[in-house]
RNA sequence: CGCGGAGUGGAGCAGCUAGGUAGCUCGUCGGGCUCAUAACCCGAAGGUCAUAGGUUCAAAUCCUGUCUCCGCAA
């Protein structure tokens, strides 16, 4: 098929290369513009970009679709069979999703109705669930809501972290993609429509996210460490200090002292009672430092025993 | 020129402000105690203090250049 690929992110690489190993004509990527990242504040490109390149396959970064006369009558002289879209990050206008004949398929990382929006694998471990996947879409004009073709389920470990589960989910979601090809091609009458009444919205993540509060459960608290791993990650307060978390194990144990209480700290961790059980904090990052497993921080660091976090 | 931190025995740090025998915790090796130990005791090895130059009687410490790493911010 001739195929118009959008992407921004490493999520959508191997979807991309996918469509590339399978033989389909994949006449254009379209991606954002680059922007100065990293430390110096150097041009960066996209993921994406960066595999269509290695391809030779042309690329576009409009700063903005919508309104983009030249990007629109551009696509449409391309007249592709189906544009693939895959964490994208930008609203596809109703005039473009009506260009290619087979629509527009959107990969999401979420077994839909449930997480639509901009983090559903980071929400999804947030909130302990056991399982979760991937979903094959049909896009229309509002946010994750089109008719669904396929899709693909996968379990969620308690030591699955965002990083961790993003890497898998990439390649299922390749996967699922090849697997609906065929179906799209043939007209997508499989398709079903997404029940609203369990739906439910996995917001873009915000960096205050990650500040725990100890008043939760140890097990609630290594959700959210680990849904936020490898960002923003969970923090906390010690001395004033922020303490970044990157590492924990939740246990039943428990005792009279106040949430946020330090227990004991020694080479297995820093034990931290909670509102429910305490939380073994195993790997943490100060300011300035790197990130490194309790164990190493404490042979030339002391934390006191008896302080609370948070504060 | 986005802001900032750091390079000291294998690891994590102190020492630098007011230059003058390189120190701590852990690890490693040897020995001891113990029914036993990841516990404890004794001892040992291991560092051209990132690199180049400068100031000085004397530089890890002060000055200048270079390299590398990292945090924030996105």
């Amino acid at each position: 098929m001739n195929i118009v690929f959008m992407g921004t992110p490493e999520f959508a690489v191997p979807t991309l290369e996918m469509l590339i190993k399978e033989n389909h004509s994949v006449c254009a990527v379209v991606t954002q513009p680059d922007k100065p990242k990293g430390r110096g504040k150097k041009e960066m490109m996209p993921p994406v970009k960066e595999a269509a390149l290695k391809h030779d396959i042309p690329v576009l970064q409009p700063a903005r679709i919508k309104g983009d006369e030249t990007f629109y009558k551009h696509i449409q002289s391309l007249n592709p069979d189906v544009i693939v879209v895959v964490a994208f990050g930008q609203i596809l206008p109703k005039t473009i999703l009506d260009i290619p004949r087979y629509g527009c398929i959107n990969i999401h990382g979420s077994l839909l109705p449930k997480y639509r929006g901009a983090a559903p694998i980071q929400w999804s471990v947030i909130n302990g669930d056991e399982t979760t996947g991937v979903t094959i879409m049909y896009m229309d004009e509002a946010m994750d809501t089109g008719d669904m073709l396929l899709k693909k389920e996968m379990p969620i470990s308690k030591q699955d972290t965002y990083g961790t589960l993003h890497d898998k989910m990439k390649w299922i979601g390749a996967e699922a993609l090849k697997e609906a090809l065929p179906m799209i091609e043939a007209g997508g009458q499989a398709r079903q429509k997404q029940n609203d009444d369990e739906s439910t919205y996995a917001p873009m993540i915000h960096k205050s996210l990650g500040e725990l509060n100890w008043n939760q459960s140890s097990k609630a608290l290594d959700a959210l460490i680990r849904g936020l791993n490898p960002w923003p990650a969970g923090y906390t307060y010690y001395k004033g200090e922020i303490v970044k978390i990157w590492q924990a194990k939740p246990m039943d144990d428990t005792s009279k002292e106040a949430p946020g209480t330090i227990l004991a700290v020694d080479k297995k961790g820093i034990c931290v009672q909670t509102g429910q059980g305490c939380l073994v904090i195993e790997e943490i990052q100060m300011p300035n430092k790197k990130r490194m497993p309790v164990s190493e921080y404490i042979k030339g660091n002391v934390i006191d025993q008896g302080i609370m976090f948070g504060i």
